[in-house]
DNA sequence: TATTATACGTGAAAAAATTCACAAAAAAAG
DNA sequence: CTTTTTTTGTGAATTTTTTCACGTATAATA
């Protein structure tokens, strides 16, 4: 019926992948072997049937009356999400978000490793930084296509995220995390994830509005 | 049908007026007084029933064949959203994540206040940081009945998380934004919403993989 | 061994969100 | 003044996501 026969899959559980995996590598360290969705979900505050419903897009079965093993589960959520390959990243723009980022550990883990950063403040550029580098956005085309980097953050002031949106897609990045509070317009071929912090706002604004 | 009567409301539309209200102001602050939704759906590349179903949610209605106009409008969206009337909030961890926050000027225009961090480390404590002061946990209870403040950032690492999470809950705070790659558990009065990194790299990663 | 509790898998129902289709109003154009 | 274009508002259809209900398999218990 739908004319896309290649189906991205079901947002919401792909964005809820990363916590049963966190609680996994949990029990992965502690010697469990085995996890049922009853299990998962009073750890993670979901309903049970939230649980299976997510792991059954991984294409991972469990045993009935027994649960998933642990270990078969972890590798089939990295590799439904692509996350058992590390790929690289740049990240674009060092100001404070950016460095935050930068010192976010989580990312290693999830098969993100940010591989230079970028900025066009003098002050900045030649430091580095957590130990990633930080280069002038002039050596941006030519690294990204000497690394193949296809992935990048974007963490520069809102007047300035378009501009630099399109030198990335220019280069061949394939997938913009986008951290500015702008809409950027990029080629159809660009994947752009938007990070926007005053959406998250309003949501709990309305939500301690309504008391719930 | 339901049994809530007072429906919290479409969260997808709650999670995208923010990106109208900058627009808004933007047009505002060029002179312009009328805005159709058509124009904004294309300046935010989303399709322009999306914008006028979401517009509908505020109230706010505009005229048949000319448009919204952008004062109102911007006054119906702050209004929804409760941005209109500033509330104050804590920052708790000073850690980089927490920096970066207190340097996004962004949340003063969106009605938030942040008046003070708290840390328990002892070479940030006493400092001040973008003009909040840096203050010791201990601090926490006190204040937060004397300032009434009730909404925390909470900039943690994960593994303190949970322990903070009830100190707040505690303290009478009705709104935690969790920035901790945690899942906290806290009494019902209180609402959570999780800023959760990874689930966010997560759909970019598979985004990536399906070419869209 | 029989019974009970636990737990997966899945088709179907329900709810939520998006998209369509079109009537009606206003402005612009001819 | 009439026609065309633009645009809001909304009920309905569609799609997506969540939730339910239940059959079946496994383990533990009596």
């Amino acid at each position: 019926m739908p004319k896309n026969a290649a189906k991205v899959g079901k947002i919401p559980s792909i964005r809820r992948l990363p916590q049963y995996l966190r609680v996994l590598r949990g029990l992965e360290g502690a010697g469990q072997e085995v996890a049922s969705s009853s299990m998962l979900s009073t750890s993670l505050g979901l309903e049970q049937i939230v649980v299976k419903k997510d792991i059954e897009i991984t294409g991972i079965t469990g045993k009935t009356g027994v649960g998933y093993m642990v270990a078969e589960l972890i590798d089939g959520i990295e590799d439904y999400l692509g996350w058992n390959n590390s790929s690289d990243a740049f990240l674009v723009g060092a100001g404070s978000m950016g460095k935050a980022l930068l010192g976010y550990d989580g990312f290693r883990r999830h098969g993100l490793q940010i591989v230079a950063a970028f900025d066009n403040d003098e002050g900045k550029v030649g430091g580095e930084y957590k130990g990633v580098p930080v280069l002038p956005m002039s050596k941006l085309k030519s690294l990204a296509s000497r690394l193949h980097v296809h992935i990048a953050i974007l963490t520069v002031p809102g007047d300035s995220a378009q501009e630099v949106a399109s030198q990335l897609a220019d280069c061949g990045i394939s997938g913009i995390w986008n951290f500015a509070p702008t809409t950027i317009q990029v080629p159809e071929s660009v994947s752009v994830l938007n990070e926007d912090l005053s959406a998250s706002l309003a949501e709990l604004s309305v939500r301690i509005q309504s008391n719930m």
